[in-house]
DNA sequence: CTACAGCATTAGAGCGCTCCAACCAATAGA
DNA sequence: TCTATTGGTTGGAGCGCTCTAATGCTGTAG
């Protein structure tokens, strides 16, 4: 249970522990014969470099600290994956905390990570008050994913939620829809721009914007569905605010004798390895995540090499994955349809005429299926 | 970017560094005036104590390191809930890794977190050979979730799969069924258990068994689902490896006009967070994973304490889940099913009459919708 | 008045490492 | 021959903290 130190590797080499030291840091300015005699004791012994006496003593740090919000959120695996990818590249170490998205836990994962006195910090959708987040930003470099912040000396990325759901609206308008809810995130700090998004969207093509408030569950996106039915204002298709919200409104219109898409499209976003089961087959506003990780820890390596001092602002453009849960409307002249659907509204003809405008950006249907793994 | 030190405290409250040390530590021998003095000098530099250097004077450390196979699978994420718990109450640290399922990749990770000189390691999951564990096991305590160990120095928490698998089997016997096949999970590690109680609960019920190979994804549930309808084998009930897995035989079985559960049956394993989805409500097979985490992380802080030398090898009892995927067969003197399924074998008639004698452990049917929180 | 607790406080060594300045050949230049 | 120069190597200070032993300071007993 005890770890040999450089001083015994120094012994064992026949060397001094600074020497030892050179040649675990690479120096290009320790003999071959030195060298390898080290390596060879090194292994011998079993010896691999105490990070935090190094980091200690080098007054530098070569770890990032990751806070997630939620662990059990796979959207903030992949924005790990990409954070990792470029920490490896650059020979910085990752470590992760979560706050289980409570205020008070993600305070003591804040302070926890800070106690490590690492390179940097990148924090995953948290949901501590700005404050906290700005004095940690005193300390060190701090970059936000999926949060923004006015703070000069926090980097931030995120998506263009106002884009990603214009594109979820042209697709529907492209394919004949007219009378598109949206089932609306609430609180969730991505919901407004999102919001926002549809609505401009929907006023941009000429259509009635109609916002039901739900949230982020899937229980809550099946809540609002059956109180449009029950109201008989149910839209010929739905831009949920989530696919696990989008999943729940399918179920209820299923639950209803609606078919998806047959009666009703609907439209997701994240585009979760949920949205990608064949089972499910959602279409979704896809977010790239792991180019958020990317930028992340690029704009993080940055401030801590100190070649920028200005705040960086990503905004990444989401794209359209269209699956099997949109299509073209029932036409109302056949009048298929449910008795569920309302007559009302729709007061603008010339909509359609803008179908042509529309077009994906690099919609994916590669298959995600590797990232299912089970436990072992 | 500059933190105050001990030093900068001491200063500033007029007292030595030891002091402050003492009162940084909870000591009860400090009087309440230096005590109050250290703590504002404190709180006005904004000053907190520096782990590392902490843990290299101290030679201890109150950090334990977590390895996470693949941060993508929601499983981990609830293990992680419960370790994190029992860490806290205990005042311990958790710091996370992950290594991406490549053997690679996670021995760096295991380099990685072994750097920090953390109290003890938990591994979920790992992929990394055994020796590379048990290298790892002579340094600091370490304990295996969901891999199963022979090392004394280990210890290991898993699932009985065997049990999991019986009861899976029982419950679709209670129902009527006598014709399951098990689509099996190749060589993922909890593979083996359950597929050794899937065969050996058939033949405790007199019926034979069906094990058709396949994976842990939607995609190879989809295949096999194909083939066997290809084969003309089709059986009334499927119990799948994992959730995954069944949700992508489902999607096959209705693909070819079969419904679920009319005219097959289907039983997942593991009820991810998936599972409970309305649109999916999968019957499937419980593991405590939260008390996974407790469990692990109980073990480790017991060898961190030394109270314990002998292993410990946890093996929890799942639970079976019962939702909308499992049903009696429908009933072949009807014939009302499909022309797929086969209608040789079935060489045990009695085993209607065990139907009494299942009863499900601890069924659990309240909703997981606070689990599905979107990215925000 | 000295002795001796008992308590609060502190000096100083040291944890495993890095980094700087110094050192020591060995070679090159004058 | 003597001084620079270079490349390899080393001692020692110090990173921010803990911990042990020693210190000073009451207060009480002898």
């Amino acid at each position: 249970m005890i770890r040999p130190t450089m001083e015994d590797v120094a012994l064992r080499a026949g060397v001094s522990r600074a020497l030892v030291s050179l040649v675990m840091r690479g120096s290009p300015k320790v003999s071959e014969l030195r060298r390898s005699a080290v390596l060879k004791a090194a292994e011998e012994l079993g010896y691999s470099p105490h990070a935090m006496a190094r980091s200690l003593a080098s007054r530098t740090s070569t770890v990032l600290g990751v806070m997630v919000s939620d662990l059990h959120n796979a959207f903030f695996a992949e924005v790990v994956d990409g954070i990792d990818e470029v920490a490896r590249d650059q020979g910085f170490d990752v470590i992760i905390n979560t706050g289980g998205r409570s205020p008070a836990r993600e305070r003591r994962a804040l302070e926890s990570l800070l106690s490590f006195r690492p390179a940097g910090l990148i924090l995953l959708s948290p949901v501590v008050p700005a404050t906290a987040i700005s004095k940690a930003a005193e300390q060190l470099p701090v970059v936000l994913v999926a949060r923004s912040s006015r703070v000069s000396t926090v980097d931030t990325v995120n998506d263009d939620g106002e884009v990603g759901a214009r594109l979820a609206v042209d697709h529907l308008v492209s394919l004949g829809h007219q009378r598109i809810a949206h089932l609306d995130g609430g609180e969730g700090t991505q919901a407004g721009p999102r919001r926002r998004g549809y609505v401009a969207a929907m006023e941009s093509h000429g259509l009635v914007p109609q916002v039901v408030s739900s949230e982020y569950t899937d229980a809550a996106g099946a809540r609002a569905i059956r109180s449009l039915i029950s109201d008989r204002v149910l839209p010929t298709a739905i831009l949920s605010c989530n696919d696990f919200n989008a999943v729940g409104a399918i179920s209820a219109l299923e639950d209803a004798g609606l078919r998806v898409p047959g009666d009703v499209s609907v439209v997701g976003y994240d585009n979760t390895s949920l949205a990608a089961l064949r089972h499910v087959s959602l279409t979704t506003i896809d977010q790239p995540r792991a180019e958020f990780g990317r930028l992340a820890a690029g704009a993080l390596l940055q401030r801590v090499r100190e070649e920028r001092t200005e705040p960086v602002r990503h905004l990444l453009t989401p794209s359209l994955v269209v699956r099997n849960t949109t299509a073209p409307p029932a036409t109302s002249r056949r009048s298929s349809g449910s008795p569920f659907l309302s007559t009302a509204g729709g007061d603008s003809a010339e909509s359609g005429s803008r179908t042509a405008d529309f077009e994906a950006k690099s919609p994916e249907r590669r298959s995600r299926d590797q990232e299912h793994g089970g436990p072992r």
